[in-house]
DNA sequence: TGTGTACTCTTCAACATTGAAATTTAGCTT
DNA sequence: AAGCTAAATTTCAATGTTGAAGAGTACACA
């Protein structure tokens, strides 16, 4: 009935009284990364904050940083990398555009389509996020020497290809996503 | 304009254009880390929905196990656990009453406080759903070898370290969550 | 050219989460 | 023992997300 979190080891150590098949290696990998990713999620949300900046909000911010020059995304495509319905997209885009973040107008290529653009303002508010997003990641990163974060960005990188680009072909039960 | 998300080195050289002085190497490990994250809970979610079970259950469920014997815990205490609010623990386990996975009684030592408990049917779940997760998470792992997992899980272990028992002391701008 | 089909975005109602106020209880202080 | 403060949970109104339905546009094919 203890008020805080078991440690990993002992999360493990449950589950597998629990589950005897589970291997702890394998175990030991997920969950670490699950709440690695939480308390990252934390940390970040708290400067969000601090910048006035919903963490919604900076989702999109980044996917269209991230697409580079012009900065031009469809609503659509937006949800779809963010895993969101573009029904959901619809109305972030409504708060960005009145927070000046964002523009958008219709495609000339085909009036069904929507693009949403990145303004200066927007461009601006990623690199103050970044700025500081960049020392919590030291941070986080303090007690791994360079070979190790080289070492520890290869291993998981070689993850994320396993699911990335994960075909379902022939029974595969890995997700695709876009 | 492109449809598909890019790779993450596309996405890291174009987070440099923008910021120099961002260090590619620890970009290279929190994105990483974020991008799996996604893709496990996208993985995840689609295993419960063929076990009919929502991933707020499934967070509550996890939580009942984690603690071990006698499967209980306090309303307050999972809502922080899992970063929400007291509220939404609430509506949570009304639903979850309704499924037969959880008890909610008063806490005979304080009754203010409220004990939920983990049915037999919710344990049953939680172990139904481990075992198609585990499926999952070799096939993640399928190609790294033994030693490479070991070292993995270290690795994250030692950033899971520097954030879960992180003291706000000192200027610390690292995270606290409980 | 006309029709059908597929696709994109928006609108709408239902549900989940949030933040704040309200309620109830425990424990401390005097 | 009375009153004060702190803590746990629930209730309520407001906001965000979802799924489904709707409206508009492009493309293929007859």
């Amino acid at each position: 009935m203890s008020e805080q979190q078991p440690s990993l080891d002992e999360q493990i150590a449950i589950y597998q009284r629990e589950y005897r098949d589970l291997d702890p290696r394998v175990e030991k990998v997920v969950n670490a990364l699950s709440r690695l990713d939480r308390r990252m999620n934390v940390a970040y949300g708290r400067q969000l904050a601090t910048l006035d900046l919903g963490s919604a909000e900076w989702e999109v911010l980044k996917e269209l940083v991230m697409v580079g020059e012009p900065y031009q995304l469809w609503p659509g495509s937006i949800a779809r990398r963010l895993g969101l319905t573009p029904a959901a997209m619809t109305h972030r885009i409504d708060r960005m555009l009145a927070q000046g973040l964002v523009t958008r107008e219709r495609d000339p290529d085909n009036r069904v389509r929507v693009i949403i653009g990145l303004t200066d303002t927007g461009r601006e508010k990623w690199l103050q996020v970044m700025r500081r997003a960049s020392v919590f990641e030291e941070e986080l990163l303090q007690d791994l020497s360079g070979d190790e974060r080289v070492q520890l960005g290869d291993l998981l990188t070689r993850l994320l290809r396993r699911v990335e680009h994960a075909q379902p072909d022939a029974g595969g039960r890995l997700t695709d996503l876009d």
